[in-house]
DNA sequence: ACGCATTACTTGACACGACAACCAATGCCT
DNA sequence: AGGCATTGGTTGTCGTGTCAAGTAATGCGT
């Protein structure tokens, strides 16, 4: 027999559909508004521009962005073609690709950063109180425990313990 | 000056955006396989299989989906090629168009309903406490607030207060 | 009652992501 | 050392979403 989601559960879920339907969007639009890129090309710029010697491995970057390999191939390909990212085949493994940052790739992630962080501010951060953000970190951690639970997709972060 | 997004703040977002890139390929994924339709279509008959006569206007369905309309006349065009849904034109007021779950529709509603469910409990419902629900309720809440203040994208639910 | 703005939607062109097939380098096993 | 599975990544095709433009009915102002 099937559990019904009861008023609280109904409550919680239909919310999070809405966001997860809306959010993106917003996030989206101001980005590409105001810095000509997705949401995701500017993670994967940012995830870039804080690596060591502003370079990491399509895997790697694969993980930090929750992304797979065959998205992350496509954008960082468009990218390169607009000279913000330059790919090079790994010394050490030459199946490895590794993407590095440009000179151009940089000024954009400077450019961009303020905006988006604005952006965030505005639509997330700022509408949560501290206490909130706390929660919040905790129902996603609790989330992603089920939908990721090696974090192969989402080593972005270390969760807690 | 731009202020950036301290630890409390910089947990909370990044474990958001992680969330917002893997649910919904998992729910996809799981409605796909089963039943052959995607996240957004299952909305959108779900939507329908709730209203009155099994009718709504093309309108309210987009506020009920948190969805575009072209993206809705495009998805309600498939489905109508699928016949899990009829139009025809509002008596009313005729720029208007109603779309009404066929009993195809209806069928495929109650045999996708019950997997849709448990992937929800699984990946989200289940994962959190009782009190972590209220948490998210609020939260989502307030992120709405801010990303469709007037909430014209999510009619689908009575905001708090 | 005529015209213009608005509402409600549809359509077409383009961009992007997913999936599957593919290729190349590596490493292991014997 | 030869063979085979695995890893790492790219490519092509297809489905789907977005945006901009277009159409048609309505309603309001004068």
């Amino acid at each position: 027999m099937t559990r019904w989601l009861d008023d609280r559960e109904m409550a919680a879920w239909v919310r999070l559909a809405a966001v997860m339907e809306l959010l993106p969007g917003v996030l989206d639009q101001q980005l590409r508004r105001d810095s000509d890129v997705t949401h995701f090309e500017y993670w994967v710029l940012a995830m870039l521009s804080e690596a060591p010697d502003r370079t990491l491995r399509m895997t790697a970057l694969a993980a930090r962005t929750s992304g797979t390999l065959p998205r992350l191939s496509h954008v960082v390909k468009r990218l390169e073609d607009r000279g913000l990212v330059e790919r090079f085949p790994c010394p050490q493994d030459r199946r490895a690709t590794n993407a590095r940052l440009t000179d151009a790739g940089w000024a954009l992630v400077q450019q961009a950063a303020p905006g988006h962080l604005e952006a965030v501010r505005g639509s997330v951060i700022d509408a949560l109180t501290p206490e909130q953000q706390e929660q919040l970190r905790g129902i996603a951690d609790a989330i992603l425990e089920r939908v990721d639970p090696d974090g192969h997709m989402s080593a972005n972060y270390a969760r807690e313990s």
